[in-house]
DNA sequence: ATCATTCCATACGGTAGAGTATGGATGCCA
DNA sequence: TGGCATCCATACTCTACCGTATGGAATGAT
């Protein structure tokens, strides 16, 4: 076996950034509340005192996780739409994609349930103006008047926001995958010109 | 002065009902957590010894809280609406309720954010159908096709959710009211057909 | 007037999580 | 090989909660 193995073998010796990546998905997880100094540094097989040595407290490390997760989050969303040339195609793409289960769209839903926290609130509300300023554009591509597309912006981006807060609280109940389909089409046929 | 007054003379003497509402106005003001039994307790006066004459347990209380909430809800909810005759009316109506701050709305979006908790999950999963159940009875008597009734409800009950979310959660950069005003009709203009 | 019931205060125990203090282990470097 | 910096373990404090145990004051019934 290679002499620098990550994963729990020899020493783990820990950096701030694997710190940050564990409470990333302890966020997805088990939400904020799961985002605990000693969880996480059992989940990291360490203890406090590591933590305390790369981090001054707690809202360092969330401050740290919500900056790796925004720039994540630039890179692979705006970007792989930024391919699709004809606007409607990629309008409808866009829609499609709330259909995955990625995980930045549970983080996504994860954080607004911790608007609370006022690091949280400050990257969410970064976050969702850019998307709903890329959505305007979007609409205004299909040659909507810019008023009406800002407002066709924000109703669109509302019913994500509400989509994927009505879709991960009950998971119990949720629609089958055709039955989501058909759903995901009327949307774009309702939303999209 | 009055031998019964209930406000901070006297002798409060509660009555169970008393800390429900007491649960539902810090529930308003600071979310579940503010939720607390001691916090409760100063809010009206008491100490926790009263609490645990009238409640077993914190679960208990916020038990009791949300069957008030939801009692409250159908109350004021659907019946004020049952009252409009022309189906359109009543929907546009029903649109316009969303920008009034009513207290309804504050807890409908706070309970979302704790919806980890079982009882709440519960609670909102009913109000939720419930709700989306009347707007798609809505859409039937718009002669909405069924199946698309369904979506439509689906999607106007989800940029319902995600309005209230976002609009509660970013105070700080509000529209202005005709802004507002201006969505809603851009909203309705959309989805009502 | 006595007595039980109702309602509440006081004091305590228990837990979870954040943060601190300190020493030990490891590795690099002169 | 001694020494310094890096990284982590152990053990502690502190705070904020929930929940319990128990006694006391007020009220109504007889």
């Amino acid at each position: 076996m290679p002499a620098k193995s990550v994963k729990s073998n020899e020493k783990p010796r820990l950096s701030a950034q694997d710190w940050a990546d564990a409470a990333l998905e302890s966020l997805a997880e088990g939400g904020m509340s799961a985002v605990a100094v000693e969880t996480l540094a059992r989940r990291l097989g360490v203890t406090k005192g590591s933590f305390y040595w790369h981090f001054s407290s707690r809202d360092a490390l969330i401050t740290a996780m919500l900056k790796t997760w925004e720039e994540n989050d630039i890179r692979t969303f705006e970007r792989s739409l930024a391919i699709i040339p004809d606007p409607r195609d990629k309008m409808r793409a866009l829609f499609r994609r709330t259909r995955q289960e990625i995980q930045s769209h549970v983080i996504f839903c994860t954080l607004f349930q911790s608007i609370d926290h006022p690091s949280v609130r400050e990257v969410m509300h970064r976050v969702s103006q850019r998307r709903i300023d890329f959505l305007r554009g979007g609409f205004m591509e299909l040659e909507m008047p810019p008023e009406q597309a800002a407002h066709r912006a924000r109703l669109t981006f509302m019913s994500y926001v509400g989509f994927l807060q009505y879709y991960q609280s009950f998971k119990e109940s949720r629609m089958s995958l055709e039955e989501l389909d058909a759903y995901v089409d009327h949307v774009i046929g309702t939303l999209i010109p």
